[in-house]
Order: C-alpha cells, then structure tokens, then sequence
DNA sequence: CGTTCAGTTGACTAAGGTCAATTCCCGTGG
DNA sequence: CCACGGGAATTGACCTTAGTCAACTGAACG
C-alpha cells in the first residue's frame, strides 16, 4: 500500500487520517498473467492502482484487439467511459504478467472524495493527468505515421518494449504484425 | 450568461451566490469567423464557454491541418493539454463562425473552485465528460475505416456538417479532401 | 464576365492489409 | 541432450485504399 499512499501524495497533501481511509477503501487483489481486471460488456467497478505488474487495455472489434494504452506498476488503470456513468464498458483490460493491484471501487471513490480533505481536488487532478494522455494520444494517431508511432512508442516506452510481444505494440502503433515487421525492416536497414 | 449558467447546473448545485461569482470570473469575448481563439505556441489561458457560433480544434503537423473536434454553441472549449500545466499549446482553436464566448481565465477557475460550494466537483465532473468524449474519439480512430467514421460523423453531429466545409470534415475523418470525395461517392453509389 | 476557391475526377504511386508459407525461438518431453 | 510442438515473427505475392499531382467543374462574389 506505500506505493499507493505515495503516488497519491503527489497529487495531494495526505494525512496520516486520510491513510486510514485509503486502507479502509481500497482492497488488495492479485491477477495471474493473462488474467483479465475487466472484460467488455461488464461494468468498470474499480479504479485499480497497479502496484506491480503491467495489463493492457484494448478494444474488441470484429473479433480482433486493438491495444490502446499499457499501463505499468505505480500506475492507476480504470475504464472511465465506463466507470464514471457505470454502464457497459466496451473494452477490456487484461494482465500481460502477474499483478499485485489495490482497487477501489466506485462508492468507495465517491467516499474518498468526501472524507478525504482534498478528495475531489485528487479526482480532478487524477483524471486531468489521464486526460492529457488520451489527447496526446488522439493527436499522434491524427497526424504521426505507423512507422513514427513506433519510434515514439520505442522512445516514450522503452520499459514495456521488452515486456511484451511484438503484436500488441503493432496493434498500439495501428498497424498488423506482418506490417509492423516490415516497419522494423525498412528502419534497420536506412539506419 | 444565462447558457452559461444553465450549463453549470447541468453538472451541480449552484446557488445566486455562485452566480454573482461566475459573474466576477467569466469575461464576455466576440470572435470573428476565421478569427483564432488560441494559437499554437501560445499557452492557453482561458477556458471558454461558447454561448453561439462553432469552432474547430486543430493540430498543425507539416504545415497541414488535422480537425480533431468542432465545438458549438453551449459547450466548452479548451486545449487541456496546455491550459492545466500553463505550457505552450501544440494546438490551434479556431472561429468557423461568428461567436460570442464567456472566458474564465486559469487563476479565475482555481478561485471559482474555491469559492463555489461545490466548484472542485464541477471542475471534475466537466473534464469527465470531456474525458469521455476523448476515449471515444480514440477508439473510433483505432477500429474505424474513414469511410465508418464519416458515416458516424453524419449521424453524430448532423448539425455541424451543415455548418462546415467538407475539407474540415475531411481532416476530422482523417483523410485528404479528396479521398473524402471519393468516399462520398462510394457511398451515394452503393446505397 | 472573370477570379477564386471548394469540390470532383482521373491517372498513378505508396503503404498497409490479406493470405499463406517459412523461419525463429523457446519450452517440454522423450 | 536432442527432437518435437506451438506460438511469434518474418517474408513473399497480391489486393485494396488512401495519397499525390494535376486538370476540370461549379458556385459565389466582386
């Protein structure tokens, strides 16, 4: 729980009462690797903070995966199309190694915003921060090639390059297997 | 300044004495049509309710344009990214009409967080939202074919594509004007 | 009427998708 | 210790679709 008590400290002043809460909220659960935190068509009923580990989150489209984001230890990892109204989500999240994580569900999180002296500023703060990822995100897709989304990727996340197989990096970058290859290929060979 | 209001207790309780403080921080601005709320390189300062007229929000990459959103009237507009850190923005937000904005500037909104009973709530509940919208945007760019994501434009926001040239829409789909061209005739053949 | 710019169309190119075969890697069991 | 099996990754041949460059049409506006 110290990673927790840590990552949320840099968010907001947290007092040793508001540690309580934190223990008495959040719950500790492991997932084996391949193991999935939630499945498309469930509800998101937890933020999870990823205490160690790695999961990705993908969406399911005619039966194939798109990875869209990795999210690693010391992390938190949510659906939030699907948290915040809870209602269906259409994604699903899935440990690619074993995982150490501490949930907290959402009337758990209505309470921490309560109880907690600066609860809703860590909420806001909190989704503020994912928010400019998910931005920096749509604008890469926009206007970045498959081949510079790998580069970038390689640069920005050289940690889960070697923590995870090829073809979920090339369905991140937006690309097939077989297409991602031929990006390394033409990269190895001009450089 | 009623929209204004009005779209404030979509999200919260507010009291007359909040009112007189939305008073205090939100500032009248008129934009000509092809005028720039925000450019890039600047930070954004402000975010800014449009009470009438639409905008767009675009990425400059190459010296080419990507639309990632448009926004109308009763809506909120913003670059996150640069407004929440007070960093320079990487994106440009753009009058595609004449309109009339209320402006509440960085250090305006911390105070209205401050002094409204339940601001720090309104300030989370509107970046959810936002947030939401974002995922979303994600997930379409990842699993749909341009020829999909126009289709879904259509449906989505039949009241902008009135309001917009095609090549804006184009940039949005993700395809030159041309290809957009091509799509549309696909689709008036086919169906 | 001519200028301008959005939109369309045509010919060609580039790049990823698809299908299929092959190679590589790694762990397991004989 | 080696042979085998299975999934990951690569490669090849071909297809599909968007990009590019350029010409042309059409409508708006002075």
């Amino acid at each position: 729980m110290d990673l927790l008590i840590q990552a949320i400290r840099n968010y907001i002043p947290f007092s040793s009462a508001d540690e309580a809460t934190a223990q008495k909220l959040f719950h500790r659960k492991e997932y084996k690797k391949g193991g999935h935190l939630l499945t498309a068509g469930e509800t998101c009923r937890y933020v999870v903070f990823i205490e160690s580990g790695l999961v990705r989150y993908y969406i399911t489209k005619d039966g194939e995966d798109q990875t869209a984001y990795f999210n690693k230890e010391g992390e938190f990892v949510c659906d939030y199309p699907s948290f915040l109204p809870q209602k269906p989500s259409k994604v699903s999240i899935q440990a690619l190694e074993d995982c150490v994580v501490w949930l907290i569900s959402y009337d758990g999180l209505q309470q921490f915003y309560k109880e907690v002296e600066y609860g809703e500023r860590f909420g806001r703060l909190g989704i503020e921060e994912v928010f400019v990822n998910v931005a920096t995100q749509v604008a890469s897709i926009y206007t970045d090639t498959p081949e510079l989304r790998y580069k970038n990727f390689l640069h920005n996340y050289p940690a889960i390059v070697q923590r995870v197989p090829q073809y979920y990096i090339a369905s991140y970058v937006g690309v097939k297997p077989q297409s991602l290859s031929r990006i390394r290929k033409r990269l190895s060979r001009t450089h």
